[in-house]
DNA sequence: TCTGGGGTCCTAGGACCC
DNA sequence: TCTGGGGTCCTAGGACCC
């Protein structure tokens, strides 16, 4: 059996934690740019607001009542870890899905049900967090039923016995976990709309119908597991940092300079997981809902020379990109971002026989990466990222909270 | 005025091979 | 009049996830 524990409105609650004058009111989290709502808490749910809902799009009525933050990533990343160590704690194999969903893995939990309940009070007690357990056969009925806990007492068990009972008949088929917008429509299209009708349907049908994900869905309500849990977490196929800027850009230099922070950040995280990339892409594009405006969408990726780790070899082709015709002049680009492909362990690395598989200087590499560890993000860069002030590509972050947990400057301040 | 960011997997079709 | 069969690899696009 496998467990599903899930934090409830997430980001929301990560705000609560720190900000205990949000509690009971309607709380919305935009994501980067201030742009859409991304975390809503109850309240904000019950008064309509959607997922992922511009907030320009939310009534103005609707909208007074809100309080608003916005994203705070930092943030929310250590209370996620927070949240897995209790887990890892509670149980040996834990795969960590997203930043607020883990499955576990139950094998040799006697009683499943009263250990979640335990485990679910734990977390909320330590961190703050109020959270769901789901536990089913499959990771697809683990899902399903961390829904149903989420409508009952929290913790919800679908046992074999119970695969047929009324909880699937009375669940939709887009809320399984596999079934979007587009197949739920079309399955409606077949008749069916339930979850337990999708569990009875015919495998060829679906196979053929929709292909072999969403077929192997249709085993997994059944019982029979087919995503096996991956406590091990397997390489990344691709790395990519982007962002919409707060105010659209036209500045060459300025472009080139965010691009260039994208690369460094990017080529950062390339390191913390071991990998070298064999190819870098650069993307940038205009306002696309600005359509009476010039619309500009290059893309380019370049396979490098050999595969790299590198900063500065990475800034080098960044740079070879961007002194072609990649961006037009008089164009204003609203967003950017790079990407790093073809990611390998060094070691796996094919080479020819005369020359390195890998090039760069990793000691260099390295020592940077201690230095910003130590002193915090940015703290050592590239001239090529800029480093006059503010950069005018910056995003908006208008009602952004403190990094309670991860500056000791903006910790939390007890009085009594 | 204002519309996110970062991933994965599958499939169909084209190019190419013998 | 007559024009095979079987395979791989790559890519673009579509669908999904949080």
């Amino acid at each position: 059996m496998l467990a599903l524990v899930d934090g409830n409105n997430f980001y929301a609650s990560c705000e609560r934690v720190f900000q205990p004058e949000l509690r009971g009111r309607p709380l919305v989290v935009l994501s980067n740019n201030d742009g859409c709502c991304i975390a809503r808490s109850d309240e904000a749910k019950a008064l309509g607001v959607k997922m992922a809902q511009p907030l320009h799009l939310v009534p103005p009525q609707v909208r007074r009542q809100l309080a608003i933050r916005s994203a705070n990533f930092t943030l929310y990343g250590d209370m996620s870890g927070r949240i897995v160590a209790i887990l890892r704690d509670a149980v040996p194999r834990v795969e960590v899905y997203s930043i607020d969903e883990s499955f576990l893995d139950l094998t040799g939990v006697p009683d499943q049900e009263a250990f979640a309940h335990t485990l679910r009070q734990r977390i909320h007690r330590w961190t703050g967090i109020p959270n769901c357990i789901g536990i089913g056969p499959t990771k697809t009925l683990a899902k399903l039923a961390n829904r149903l806990a989420k409508q009952g007492n929290g913790v919800f068990c679908l046992a074999d016995e119970h695969i047929s009972n009324p909880a699937l008949a009375g669940t939709p088929v887009g809320d399984v976990w596999g079934v979007g917008p587009h197949y739920a429509e079309r399955l409606a299209g077949h008749g069916i709309t339930t979850a337990a009708q999708l569990r009875d349907a015919s495998i060829q049908d679906i196979l053929a119908g929709f292909g072999a994900t969403l077929a192997r869905t249709v085993r997994e309500l059944r019982g029979q597991s087919c995503l096996a849990l991956e406590d091990i977490e397997p390489d990344r196929q691709q790395i990519r940092v982007s962002r919409t800027f707060g105010d659209p850009v036209e500045d060459r230099l300025a472009m080139g300079q965010a691009l260039a922070t994208f690369l460094v950040r990017a080529a950062e995280k390339l390191r913390s997981r071991g990998l070298v990339a064999a190819a870098l892409g650069v993307f940038a594009s205009t306002d696309r809902f600005k359509s009476n405006t010039p619309q500009h969408h290059p893309n380019r990726v370049v396979a490098l020379p050999r595969p790299t780790a590198d900063t500065r070899l990475l800034l080098a082709q960044l740079r070879q990109i961007l002194s072609g015709r990649f961006l037009r002049a008089g164009v204003h680009y609203r967003k950017a971002g790079v990407w790093l492909t073809d990611l390998a362990r060094p070691q796996h690395v094919h080479g020819d026989l005369y020359s390195p598989a890998t090039v760069g200087n990793e000691r260099l590499m390295s020592t940077l990466d201690a230095i910003n560890r130590r002193f915090g993000r940015g703290r050592a860069g590239f001239g090529a990222s800029g480093w006059k002030g503010a950069p005018v590509w910056k995003m908006r972050q208008e009602m952004l909270s403190r990094r309670y947990t991860t500056c000791i400057d903006e910790l939390p301040v007890v009085r009594c």
